[in-house]
DNA sequence: CCCTTCTTTTGACACTGTCAAAACTAGCGG
DNA sequence: CCGCTAGTTTTGACAGTGTCAAAAGAAGGG
């Protein structure tokens, strides 16, 4: 579900108090239509319409948006950074460990954090981050030749 | 708590099937002693005492004693990746926006997946990864000019 | 329409990690 | 105890992601 807004990259960009650049938009639009999109994808999309644009800029423009609220940057184990536009609202990912797929999941609790640790070790805890990691519709039934995409699972296989 | 077999790090990488190599026995001494530590802290640490140690041994290292089940490697966004020995049991992790401070954490639930999503998307899910935010102690205290290392929160600041 | 400020371009560069081939060595068998 | 073989380490090059800095260019207010 999209409000007005986000329907309009050129709002978006204005009212969150930047400029609006033809740069921006190609980025926005880009990211509207391939959520959790890199840096290098985003790139490629952004070149078959506005071709002048360096790949700097769209380091730019994709750490200005994040700062502005705009998108947020998720970084998933094994892969570089990637942008969505879905922001302010609750929301966590599966990631395929195959193919590097990501879904996105709608947190049950709605606020944050969404979860409390048994110790806070006198962290000032602010957010829970959670990655659900699997295997993807297609990967599960392909049974794919090539290695996983993350080769060491960061929380183990079978003891999370 | 370690078991005997933790605290000695030839019998360790013995009992993983991996042969025992100076290399190997300091990498994994040096992670008994630094836990959450990325490759460069590792090599400066072994260097001290094998100073002929190539940074790739310890790449090398790194992922044989993952792949192995010695090690686990951690990956915060906007940081190396980081090992620890800390395996097989359940936990997760604190870590710090200003000073990429890192404690761990038990899980309450104590198994795979310790969590579940209210929807799998088709996904077939094996594991959920918690990565908590906040300020550690001394960052809480000490109100610290330095910008945060994780600049863009991956989940939002105040809405997770 | 101009000016100021912000944005983009350009080019270099740092960090993390990988690849490949040659030199070396741990550990087994004799 | 010695030598062999497979597994390790060294060496050097290289790829991907992202940052830094300065000059050129454009957005938007007056």
């Amino acid at each position: 579900m999209e409000t007005a807004q986000e329907l309009d990259p050129r709002a978006m960009l204005r009212g969150a108090g930047l400029r609006v650049t033809e740069p921006r938009v190609a980025v926005v639009t880009a990211l509207a239509h391939a959520p959790h999109s890199g840096a290098d994808v985003v790139f490629s999309s952004v070149s078959e319409t506005l071709p002048t644009t360096s790949r700097q800029a769209i380091y730019n423009v994709l750490n200005d948006i994040t700062q502005a609220g705009i998108a947020r940057r998720i970084e998933p184990a094994g892969q570089p950074g990637l942008y969505e536009l879905r922001v302010g609202d609750n929301h966590h990912h599966i990631v395929c460990r195959h193919c590097g797929a990501i879904s996105d999941v709608d947190c049950v609790t709605g606020h944050a954090p969404c979860l409390t640790p048994s110790t806070t070790n006198g962290f000032d805890l602010s957010e829970a981050e959670v990655t659900f990691w699997g295997l993807c519709a297609t990967c599960k039934t392909a049974t794919p030749p090539h290695p996983p995409i993350v080769p060491a699972s960061p929380q183990g296989e079978s003891r999370d």
